[in-house]
DNA sequence: CGGGAGAGTGAGTGTACAGTCACTCTCATG
DNA sequence: CATGAGAGTGACTGTACACTCACTCTCCCG
């Protein structure tokens, strides 16, 4: 095989790759060689281009927390009512539709339950933390208004990941109403 | 050694020091023989008492839902005011007192992140579908509150395992404000 | 006392995986 | 064309782990 790229143009593409294979599995349920299949690279040159799994990750997260921002700022330029609950609300929604295919919602919710490994547990609290203050400053909404913002956040991501979308059944309404959308 | 139990007697010994480790090192991070040392058997004992690493999985979150469901019960009974959101108030302070050790909310949090192992998805709706229902019934709360019920319980889940109770900053109080000692 | 049921284990087996290393191949430059 | 920097890999190592099996030991019942 012939050179086709530079370690600064792969590392990108290695960081995406590891988003969406340490989404599916997990970090423990996911190996170096599974995001070295997707990224069509050898797992030897994975660690050319991160010393070391947990780096990996990191990297994966940042990429994560990157994207959500973008949407974030995207759907809070988009809303028509530019008022603190309705640009909130607007990110909202961006959101719900970003989280629509899954991937990153689930990336997020395997980073909580490895956030006692010490670099990723900050990569986690330095993505909230941009989250939470970009939520508060554009929106200008009200401390509680965000906190709520959050929260419902974390429920969308109990429901897709449980599965709850799929139970027809009264608990899982009370749970899933008003959600948006997490096809 | 001589023979100290039944197997009857023993199941929930290990279902019991499964929750602990489980909840230390997650699914994938926790081995059987994490579980066997913890309960003073030998790892192939706990193949005699579970069939596999998942079933025992399956034990103990069902353990940890069962003892929140105690503790919800144990709560709402507790409340002075017998009014819909006051016992809904009162289950809250009863959950937070109760994952103050983090246990049973890392349990969940772990829980969470293999949920596409069919069976471990199957039992932790089970065990949201019995918090939801009693919530609900026990309370005789509106559903849009008892969803804000399940909501910032997991919002308090957030905190706990990223750590964003030591974090003294401002977006850390946005998100923490009101959240019930997660000490 | 003989035997059988059930508690409990030691010693494996096969496999999978993080990380390493010596190596090749390409290409730009003098 | 020589050389060297950097892209990229094959083959390996050491270890860890889910699960198995043949076995022992104890105690109860006839």
């Amino acid at each position: 095989m012939s050179t086709l790229s530079t370690a600064e143009l792969r590392m990108p593409v290695v960081a995406a790759s590891a988003v969406r294979e340490f989404a599916r599995g997990g970090y423990h349920g996911t190996t170096i060689a599974d995001v070295a299949r997707d990224a069509r690279i050898s797992p030897a040159y994975v660690f050319k281009l991160f010393p070391s799994k947990e780096r990996l990750f990191v990297a994966a997260l940042d990429d994560c927390f990157e994207r959500i921002l973008e949407t974030l700022a995207a759907g809070a330029d988009a809303a028509a009512d530019q008022g603190p609950d309705a640009v909130l609300d607007a990110m909202g929604g961006a959101y719900a539709e970003l989280i629509s295919d899954r991937t990153l919602l689930l990336l997020q919710v395997h980073a909580q339950s490895v956030a006692d490994i010490p670099e990723i547990g900050q990569a986690l609290r330095a993505g909230l933390k941009r989250v939470t203050r970009f939520a508060k400053t554009r929106s200008g909404a009200s401390d509680s208004a965000v906190q709520r913002f959050v929260a419902y956040g974390q429920l969308c991501h109990l429901i897709v990941t449980a599965g709850i979308d799929t139970v027809p059944d009264e608990w899982a309404t009370i749970l899933s109403h008003g959600i948006r959308h997490p096809a």
